[in-house]
DNA sequence: CCGCACTCTTGACCAAGATCAAGCTTGGCG
DNA sequence: CGCCAAGCTTGATCTTGGTCAAGAGTGCGG
């Protein structure tokens, strides 16, 4: 398991009055992350990039098994995964609940917060990760300034609707193998993405969560996983 | 079925150059639209929804069948309901599909068109329909420069992603009968924020498309439907 | 190193909903 | 007015996945 390099130089000049010793801080800075091109920044400008860097404020520890936010907190940020991996979760009165997504590094947190002030789903940290914090109000003004920056984040927003009309396609529609299948294809593209090897693959949930994500139980995502196994698709080996 | 009075005047005084007399015609007039309660220009200022009539182009009919977009088809607009009653389908590749939602006056369609520049799903109309064009691009530049619009629009993008975890959940976690009562719940509410009544409704949409909705098949969607009736709790007649 | 808690696997059985099939209602149209 | 197609209801049966239960593997903390 092999990660990218970290701390890229950028190709262009940094007219910035940090020194650049400082960038490895814990001050956030989209210019020199390694996740700018799955993160928020895709597509920016240097200069787009720059005014970026100034709004990205710092960055949040947030460990195992602790929530980012939770269902009720009033909203302020929007979060973008730097290491790690979360759930979301949303609950119904009743206790039941049901996870939403998860989220890997440059992948962002929070948009359902938008609409009410506050947010109405939990983002539980699974493995210990970091987050930047990107306060909203400021990301308001600043897409208003600058075109490109708008256009990514409303391009984020359409998108995570659009992964949510195909999580209720898988819902809706599909039986338990097929979910499963989906599920896996989709992690393992994702990580591809991110430098990772698409033939083998660590899973950060638990069965129970998978099976609420896919809307099985997790006896089901366990006899599936063994299924898969008897076939010879694929090798599982705990969360391997 | 009573509407609420169309063409409300405005409280204040309007200063465009169109006569007053033309405000009924094809071209679209949020400021004086009887929807604009719901719809995108919630909370806009007078001088904000002056803007936005500029922007709001002109109107389409859309016939009972017909499709607003389907999927593929590049992306320019966003549509809102002004009449009638709509479903958004997305397909998988096998044929299957999924209906995700289902539209009615003062809504927005087409969202999901963001991301990619072209539509992700199929916007059919369930009745005779009339749509406000509101050209994307366009709205782009706006929310650049009026704040309102901008907060109002990524509340709108941010209450769908909401929805849509809130429909992950039901198809996630709840049986049957759960579903279709949360479903009827749901439309009655939305109904009756329209001002109708919400002890009796007409479902525009067959039983398949509910059970497309829900989850389940068209059987069990009218063997739920006589259950509820034989429980007593509603009465059902065709689609009433 | 052991033990406990958590997670995972597997089996037996069950039930919700799917499937298949037949017949009914409704509305549009010749 | 009567026919036909589309949509709806209902019954019988089957299948998938849920439920309950027992036991195995793993990893952390004492």
């Amino acid at each position: 398991m092999t990660m990218p390099a970290l701390c890229e130089v950028p190709s262009t000049l940094k007219v910035s009055s940090i020194p650049l010793v400082k960038i490895e801080s814990l001050k956030a800075a989209c210019s020199n992350c390694n996740l700018r091109e799955l993160c928020l920044p895709v597509g920016l400008s240097n200069s787009d990039l720059e005014q970026l860097d100034k709004l990205v404020g710092t960055r949040r520890q947030v460990l195992r098994g602790n929530a980012l936010f939770r269902s009720g907190d009033s909203f302020h940020a929007l979060y973008a995964v730097r290491t790690g991996f979360f759930k979301t979760r949303v609950s119904s009165e009743d206790g039941r609940d049901q996870v939403t997504g998860f989220q890997m590094a440059g992948e962002l947190l929070g948009l359902d917060g938008i609409s009410t002030d506050r947010h109405s789903c939990d983002a539980v940290a699974l493995e210990d990760s970091q987050v930047c914090i990107i306060p909203y109000d400021q990301l308001e003004s600043l897409t208003r300034e600058f075109r490109e920056l708008q256009l990514q984040f409303h391009k984020i927003m359409s998108r995570e609707i659009v992964r949510d009309h195909g999580v209720m396609l898988l819902l809706g529609s599909m039986r338990a193998e097929e979910r499963l299948a989906a599920f896996l294809l989709n992690l393992t593209q994702r990580l591809q993405a991110r430098g990772f090897s698409a033939a083998a693959l660590v899973l950060r949930m638990t069965r129970e969560e998978i099976g609420s994500y896919l809307g099985l139980k997790l006896e089901t995502v366990s006899r599936t996983f063994s299924k898969f196994q008897d076939e010879g698709i694929l090798e599982v080996k705990q969360r391997h």
